[in-house]
DNA sequence: CCCCGTCGTAGGTAAAAGACCTACAGGTTC
DNA sequence: GAACCTGTAGGTCTTTTACCTACGACGGGG
């Protein structure tokens, strides 16, 4: 019997997966917190084999939780959900020491495959993650370059800071004393790199970044 | 015995909602539906006397449902549930003619009281909404014009949104089925109200949004 | 040394997108 | 009923993209 502890701040959500599971041969879940304090006391109160930690807990943040639980709780693997894109989060959410990373508006199989994934030994991931990890470990062969924003050159990653900056081409032209084509040639470049397709999304990757970045 | 339909796009609470409501007594949730198509059939299927609906439906917007609800289905109550806070998005949904506003966070009692009050006749909103909702009646100090989100249309926030989260202009255009030159205008007209100059900005400024609205 | 790959820099061209205006039908407001 | 606000869109003219090619400097590997 595998013993499931839920941490969300949202009941619906926590009814749904207490539902989903139990419905679930072998499966039971033990508990449910809603908050980082209350999830420590379950760990301890009813040692479960596995936590589904939801990443944004009003208030607290669940990463921590997360981090805290591989180094204290090392038997209890960590699943993590979430409702944000697993973009931006599924890579913090590996490197703090969860097992997996699914996001809230998958299907309940997928969910109940997770668990089954992780239960089992593996790491359950999407594939375009799991790429993104490997890329960033070096296991990856040179089957392509890697996709993240650490091999980005120095002139790229300027005009990559600025972009999220919000300023236009023109301007970070301007203030690099370089031509327009210049930096269109470096956007293309950055947009190569790191596998986007589109002007928007290029800012939005940007924005993102330099805020996480300076946070 | 009342009967409800839940629109939401996330399987595990579409769960958990059921579970809740179907414990209650007189309370029995005939249909689930995850898109705006689906709900639409669901409701000529069951005609139910209250749906619940998620407005941030992924792909679609709920707002648009909700609006279509209290034109052509006016016995049809309507109950919004969204993760956002409130004070963006209630006073939207009950001006597209939604009965109540609340948030996925709340108490599953909380919930359930909604939706009593619902179908007892009353709006449902929290104290500090309906406040702001009284205020918007009767006096109206327009030197409130602050330079922010909250202003913006219905439609222009939608397209703020679609700017966050990395899609282009054309994207958006199909996306809302409108052709480009009006997803143009309203990006002019969000411009103006944000006093945002340039494209850049407008981006940066749409994925910051985003990003802090949903965390 | 020569070759090859990477960097920084930029030009060309065609296709989008942006900036700025105008328009117009339906509501709502004063 | 005149004045607004919203949603929708068309017209131009300017910038930006998207996608290619080019080319000198520099750094290693053979």
């Amino acid at each position: 019997m595998t013993k499931i502890l839920i941490v969300d701040d949202h009941p619906i959500l926590r009814m749904g997966m207490r539902e989903l599971l139990n419905q679930e041969e072998g499966f039971e879940v033990c508990a449910v917190a809603e908050n980082i304090s209350s999830a420590r006391k379950a760990i301890v109160d009813h040692s479960p084999d596995l936590a589904i930690i939801d990443i944004s807990l009003g208030g607290d943040n669940g990463l921590d939780l997360v981090k805290e639980m591989s180094e204290k709780h090392r038997g209890v693997a960590v699943l993590v959900l979430s409702m944000h894109d697993e973009s931006v989060w599924a890579e913090r959410a590996i490197r703090a020491g969860a097992r997996g990373y699914i996001m809230k508006k998958e299907a309940a199989e997928s969910i109940v495959m997770a668990v089954k994934n992780i239960m089992a030994g593996k790491v359950h991931v999407s594939e375009a993650i799991m790429a993104q990890l490997l890329d960033k470990f070096h296991l990856k062969p040179d089957h392509q370059k890697v996709s993240s924003e650490e091999n980005l050159t120095d002139r790229e990653l300027e005009v990559f800071r600025l972009i999220g900056a919000g300023l236009s081409t023109r301007q970070i032209a301007e203030r690099m004393n370089l031509g327009v084509k210049t930096i269109g040639t470096y956007r293309d470049r950055i947009k190569q790199k790191l596998h986007i397709k589109s002007a928007a999304e290029l800012t939005r990757r940007a924005v993102l970044w330099t805020e996480r970045d300076s946070a």
